[in-house]
RNA sequence: GGCCGGUUCGUCUAACGGUUAGGACGCCAGGUUUUCAUCCUGGUAAUAGGGGUUCGAUUCCCCUACCGGCUACCA
């Protein structure tokens, strides 16, 4: 069996979005498991919609996921360059040999006069199509006598190259995902593989690449599987069927309501960001959140990803990278769109960032804490973290969850104040500062003894002291355990918390 | 419009032609708890419709409907 060598081949024309991400996922994913090469080609071929930043953004992005490539623009190769507008040179002379051998032809007409001829066709409620049908009514190779095709081209004009589609031929591909998919050739188009500027199509350029690269599998989205059968096509009239990469067209990630492809509109309206990083637009400066920004960790991104379109036989949903290098199969993959779920991302998210060490999601923290101008002993924002490590979902939960361990409460939430704070409140909290001054140690568990005992002499509820005590401590009715919170934030504090409280909330 | 692809709980999905159609997210209820979360337990909820084939279709075939993609000198 021939050597697995596979591609993610995306345009620099703007910020990757997730379902590129899951693409370049598989794609990696199917590597590491064969054993195979993992290839990052940059298909720049389109001048105008060029965006400047989008290539590293491409490379940050998977690097943050921590998806690696074996060759690609950013780490060379045997192959390189990998960027096409770097391979420009190359495309012609297999677009010249398809010409040659009568598969191709220089055509002349301009964009205009196809829009013209688009127009007229379109009043008589017809399509226009470059084609079998029409090519020979054309200004072009085929209709142009040879010497006036010469001169044309000798005299530098603009000209494109296009594929001359067979009549009345079954074309069929053979999907990994999909099976056999079958389309009569006159139903496409003679396509421009070469283009007036001198840059191929996506079509030449990806069929050359990939056979030079020797890319043995193609995996990508199935908005390629309608030209899948052109680039068949094409392998066939290079003289190349023999190494031919197998193809895999994966389904599309839809938006989560209404019907259609995911897009940015829909992770602004929704609340949800639909690229991995943050991104601005270069030219109107426009923030786009990411999935890093908003506080998701590459491993949830990563699970969350892997499952829109791939599951196993059985009820396994959890898997870290390498457990997914493991169990990643083609035929495992799914035929039909996914609606995005960002509900499910959160608990993904929520799932692994509750399960790290102290030590990690207190390097998250201690950041916040600095720009806060807060400046704590890592021990003690460790002991934090782990308390309330169950309550985040996102990483700016842990100071959103966690600030009153380091500042004292500015407001007191009046809701619950006007229904648990009584007359007898202050009081009963004065009476319970005596008896937290003298436990020692100032432990949890010491804690907890004499509030007991407190309650119970005081012939209350516990509920009757805590919620009170929480909302001086904190300032609302929230939070973790208040033994172990004022455990560590320590007895003075806690006390001086209570004391200031009494005062503000009577008034 | 044409071509191609798709269709199982609200969502992601599982199910050699034989299952009480399973799991996860969400939602609801109960439990744990000093609060809010978490967590635990339970519940809710699906084979698009119609024809075939078959002893038996979620599964195979056809039609319809719906959804999506493509239909550029964009990828």
């Amino acid at each position: 069996m021939r050597e697995v060598r596979v591609r993610f081949a995306p345009s620099p024309t703007g910020p990757l979005h997730i379902g590129g991400v899951r693409t370049a996922l598989y794609n990696y994913l199917f590597a590491r498991k064969m054993g195979g090469k993992f290839i990052l080609r940059i298909e720049d071929t389109d001048q105008v919609r060029f965006v400047q930043g989008a290539e590293q953004y491409i490379i940050d992005s998977l690097s943050w996921c921590g998806i690696s490539f074996d060759e690609g623009v950013h780490v060379g190769g045997p192959h390189a360059p990998y960027r096409q507008s770097e391979r420009k040179d190359l495309y012609r002379q297999y677009a010249d040999q398809l010409v040659e051998s009568g598969k191709a032809y220089y055509a002349f007409d301009t964009p205009e006069q196809l829009d013209s001829l688009r127009k007229e066709y379109e009043l008589r409620k017809e399509t226009f199509q470059y084609g079998p049908s029409t090519r020979m009514v054309l200004s072009n190779s085929l209709t142009l006598p040879v010497d006036q095709v010469k001169a044309l081209i000798g005299s530098g004009t603009h000209f494109v190259i296009r594929v001359k589609i067979p009549d009345n031929e079954i074309i069929t591909v053979n999907d990994l995902i999909r099976g056999t998919v079958s389309v009569e050739s006159s139903l496409l188009d003679d396509k421009v593989l070469f283009k007036s500027d001198g840059m191929p199509t996506y079509h030449l350029a990806n069929v050359v690449d990939d056979y030079l690269m020797k890319v043995s599998h193609v995996i990508r989205g199935e908005e390629w599987l309608p030209s899948a059968p052109l680039h068949v096509l094409l392998y066939r009239f290079l003289d190349w069927e023999d190494a031919m990469p197998a193809f895999a067209h994966l389904p599309l990630l839809l938006k989560p309501d209404g019907n259609g492809k995911l897009s940015k509109r829909d992770g602004d309206r929704l609340g949800f960001p639909v690229f991995p990083l943050q991104w601005t637009d270069p030219k109107t400066k426009e923030v786009s959140s990411g999935y890093r920004e908003s506080g998701y960790i590459p491993e949830a991104f990563l699970n969350m990803l892997a499952l829109l379109g791939w599951h196993l036989e059985s009820d396994q949903e959890l898997f870290s990278l390498d457990e997914l290098v493991e169990a990643f199969s083609i035929d495992r993959c799914s035929k039909s769109g996914a609606k995005f779920d960002p509900e499910k991302a959160r608990w993904f998210n929520h799932h692994y960032l509750s399960a790290k060490p102290a030590a990690i999601l207190a390097g998250y923290l201690i950041p916040v804490l600095k720009e806060n101008g807060i400046d704590a002993g890592r021990d003690y924002v460790e002991k934090v973290c782990d308390l309330v490590r169950e309550r985040i979902v996102l990483i700016p939960d842990l100071w959103e969850q966690s600030w009153f361990f380091f500042n004292d409460p500015i407001s007191f939430d009046e809701k619950v104040a006007a229904k648990i704070w009584k007359k007898e409140t202050p009081q009963l909290l004065e009476d319970y500062i005596d008896i937290l001054k003298r436990t020692e140690p100032f432990t949890s568990v010491n804690i907890e003894t004499v509030s007991k005992q407190f309650v119970k002499d005081k012939g209350i509820g516990m509920g009757q002291l805590m919620t009170p005590f929480r909302l001086t401590v904190v300032g609302t009715n929230a939070g973790p355990g208040m033994f172990d919170m004022a455990s560590i934030i320590g007895k003075d504090t806690i006390i001086s918390r209570i004391k200031s409280g009494i005062t503000k909330i009577n008034t």
